[in-house]
DNA sequence: TTGAAAGCGCTAACAC
DNA sequence: GTGTTAGCGCTTTCAA
């Protein structure tokens, strides 16, 4: 008869071939009636099914990673600098709507910090490849991948958090633009005549330009555009600068929310009051924006929605070669840093 | 002849079979030179070696993972409750610690919150074990898992953030008690007759006892306790209430870093000086207390040091019955919060 | 509607 | 030292 089920401990996994036997049926009918591919009889599916929940059986993934090439598992690849990403609650947010997305699909998710140069990336999605993940989630860091050498790969992938659009890249991001428009206007709305920047000080860097372009539409004077990373080490610096100014910006736009809590954290220290000296508003949204002092108003970045979107658009991916940019509009989130809000 | 190399584009990924073929060998060889297990001559080995290169050969891990019962991969399961995980800080960089060491083993990881009731973990497990998982370290949130239960699943797992030793699980955690007498006796040497405790209040919680032995051993008056949750939220309740109280307690003992920073907020709302009028010191030691207003002097947890440990554990677990907590020490981080300090 | 059998790519026992 | 071969558990023709 062979071994009955042996006392408790780590028993061996039922296989499909245990299924079958007991259900008196060939291994192929139970893939049948499991995934179907082809009709199977009533009864017989139900004796199936009753072997299956009888011995727990749960199919090998590994096995039908090998054989159908699919782990059914997708990859996040994060870009891993001098700044740890995870002290970045806009990535640690991100991550996680990623995974939560991908697991209402039934996929897994690999995430992995990974320095954003092209070599480590390449190594990166090759071990996925290897491991039949299905798709790469890939955020970018400083430095531009060429999207040719990654698709040679063979792997889909997909980037997120997109600041610059290029063709041939199927890709995902804000409209920064646009949020920098939302943002800068509020303060302007407040009654501020001028607005300071803290950020990328680019031509090309939607935030910066959408603050440029705003303050010249309505006629505003542009506060000092003060150069920063997005960190809050470097967001300290700028606002140390703006404290130890003569006449310091009664308005400031920080590119995100990190710059915006190192800003904050210099004019407390130097004595200058949120909102009441300086008017503050950030970019993104994420929850350390709640939970400063004063409370951030931001544009909240739609990041679930950007998360079900990545996910989506790599795993219903028809046409691998339709590549397109989507852009998602975020909202001005109102606290306290911007001022008082008098009844509109 | 077949086919030569098809023009650009994803192209079918070598398999041992192409190496062996290329290299004039059976595909026997090819993994003994590149696994061990059996000599190779090595002008072999050389030739096969070069054949992996020319072909930018990798080992696919699915057909190895089915092959071997090992996928390379570790899981780490995160309690997903009414707090997102990924809000606190701690969890964050814990997580990020864990995947950097499985990484530096050669392992990936999957990462998943998951509601922490024993079903769901269960259920995680069993899926884990269908992909091959080699072992996986679980966060419990709220109630306890039954470890014959989960032992049963016959995939090797360790407990991570562990609060409660218990027998029968190999644990991780960090010495809480330890580090609340460290909190409680820097307070007091600041000259604080009155240490008050906001965390969870139970006899059996380690911060609370650390706190409640202190106080009583160097006969001072221990501050009221204030309940809180692990979250912001309950901790800026507890605040409101130190706030509101005739004669607020000059000192505060936080049993996190979220709870401190909810305590924070509500103290700059009411006016009360952080550290004139209360000083503060918490645990956990995450970043996010070095940029907190005034920045929080914290008991820090060895984040990197436990997570290389749980890995470790796992992985190099050599008698599965040998089971034991490990515990780890913490340190003062000293910074703003707590008031001025002197020279020793 | 069901079954037999090939094979995904790799490992390892066994033979030479 | 090297080759042959039998699977790991699953999916999927192809036949019956």
């Amino acid at each position: 008869m062979g071994m009955r089920e042996a006392a408790p401990g780590p028993q061996r996994r039922a296989t499909r071939a245990d299924v079958a036997r007991r259900a008196g049926v060939s291994d192929a009918v139970v893939t049948y009636t499991l995934n179907g591919g082809a009709p199977v009889a009533r009864a017989t599916a139900e004796r199936v099914l009753q072997a299956v929940a009888d011995l727990g059986y749960q199919p090998n993934q590994a096995a039908r990673a090998l054989k159908s090439g699919s782990a059914h598992t997708l990859g996040l690849i994060l870009p891993d600098g001098p700044d740890p990403v995870f002290e970045n609650p806009f990535f640690t947010e991100f991550a996680n709507a990623v995974e939560a997305a991908a697991r209402r699909r039934g996929y897994a998710l690999y995430m992995t910090p990974t320095p954003p140069d092209q070599t480590s990336v390449v190594t990166r999605l090759n071990d996925f490849a290897t491991r039949q993940v299905d798709g790469v989630l890939v955020v970018p860091g400083e430095g531009s991948l060429d999207p040719d050498v990654l698709d040679r790969i063979g792997i889909p992938w997909l980037q997120l958090n997109t600041v610059h659009e290029q063709v041939g890249v199927d890709s995902i991001g804000a409209d920064l633009l646009g949020g920098a428009v939302l943002a800068t206007e509020h303060l302007i709305a407040h009654g501020h005549r001028q607005v300071a920047f803290v950020g990328e000080i680019d031509e090309r860097e939607p935030r910066y330009r959408g603050w440029l372009a705003t303050c010249e539409r309505l006629g505003v004077e542009r506060g000092p555009a003060l150069p920063s990373e997005y960190n809050r080490q470097s967001g300290y610096a700028a606002g140390l600068e703006i404290a130890a100014m003569d006449r310091p910006p009664a308005a400031v736009f920080a590119a995100s929310d990190l710059i915006a809590l190192g800003v904050l954290r210099a004019l407390h220290e130097r004595g200058v009051s949120v909102p009441d000296d300086v008017a503050l508003v950030s970019f993104d949204g994420s929850w350390e924006a709640e939970y400063s002092w004063p409370a951030l108003t931001s544009v909240r970045q739609p990041i679930e929605e950007m998360a079900e979107a990545s996910v989506a658009a790599i795993l219903d991916r028809t046409a691998p070669d339709e590549r397109r940019h989507r852009m998602f509009r975020g909202e001005l989130v109102l606290r306290a840093s911007c001022g008082v809000h008098r009844p509109a």
